[in-house]
DNA sequence: CCCTGATTCGC
DNA sequence: GCGAATCAGG
């Protein structure tokens, strides 16, 4: 399997997303862990939260290297850049949202977003006024086409999206059947109701394979 | 053990 | 450029 543009794009999507490099691996299909996450290397794409980064690993274990009989005698003790304390990472802006512009960095006061609670599926959950869209958007998976809606006559298309009005996709884009939702959003939400009780679940980390809550139209592709 | 991402290096 | 092998950490 070569990695064609579609593909590539597919992972960058997904790896934007935080899925992990298995699951994209799974969801593309034909490719292995690594190969996700050496081609999203070779990408430019970097390190998310990694689990496995939490110390910082000086990365000394050359694998091959065979340092057995080395006799090095430079352990470069003040070699080393003094390392600058990198500025720690600004509040993860999430630009989830319609909302356009509003470009005031605010330079004194970074506020925290106010955590009202959290919702059932692990997600934020935020006071009517300051609601925005939560943490990642919505994962909607990729698709399979289960079984052409026949009522697609009224259908929901790109066009008459609106912030009142469900996104979730239905279908595939591309396909002639693909819209929208389209029900009434669950204020403050991209979705519905019901499709954010599928949105906004937390990732289930791995072992779970999502049998019990059937993904929208039959879950990711098989090969 | 399972998982995660990172890195290396032969192809 | 690709990805298996390996590493390192949770």
């Amino acid at each position: 399997m070569s990695w064609t543009d579609e593909r590539i794009e597919q992972l960058k999507g997904m790896w934007e997303k935080g899925m992990t490099a298995s699951q994209i691996a799974d969801e593309l299909g034909g490719v292995s862990r690594n190969a996700v996450i050496g081609k999203a290397h070779r990408l430019g794409l970097q390190s998310r939260p990694s689990p496995v980064k939490a110390t910082d690993v000086p990365r000394k274990k050359p694998v091959t290297a065979r340092p057995e009989a080395e006799s090095d005698t430079t352990p470069e003790p003040a070699a080393a850049a003094p390392v600058a304390p990198s500025a720690p990472e600004p509040a993860h802006a999430a630009p989830a949202e319609p909302a356009p512009a509003l470009d005031a960095p605010a330079p004194t006061a970074p506020p925290a977003p106010r955590i009202v609670s959290v919702g059932p599926g692990g997600f934020l959950r935020q006071g009517p006024g300051d609601q925005q869209a939560p943490i990642p958007p919505a994962p909607p998976r990729r698709l399979v086409p289960a079984k052409p809606s026949p009522e697609i006559a009224d259908k929901t298309s790109l066009l008459d999206l609106t912030e009142k009005i469900c996104k979730w996709p239905m279908g595939h884009p591309g396909e002639p059947d693909f819209h929208f939702c389209g029900e009434k959003v669950n204020p403050g939400f991209p979705y519905c109701v019901e499709h954010c009780g599928r949105a906004y679940q937390a990732q289930l980390p791995r072992g779970t394979r999502r049998p019990p809550p059937p993904l929208p139209f039959g879950g990711p592709r098989v090969r």
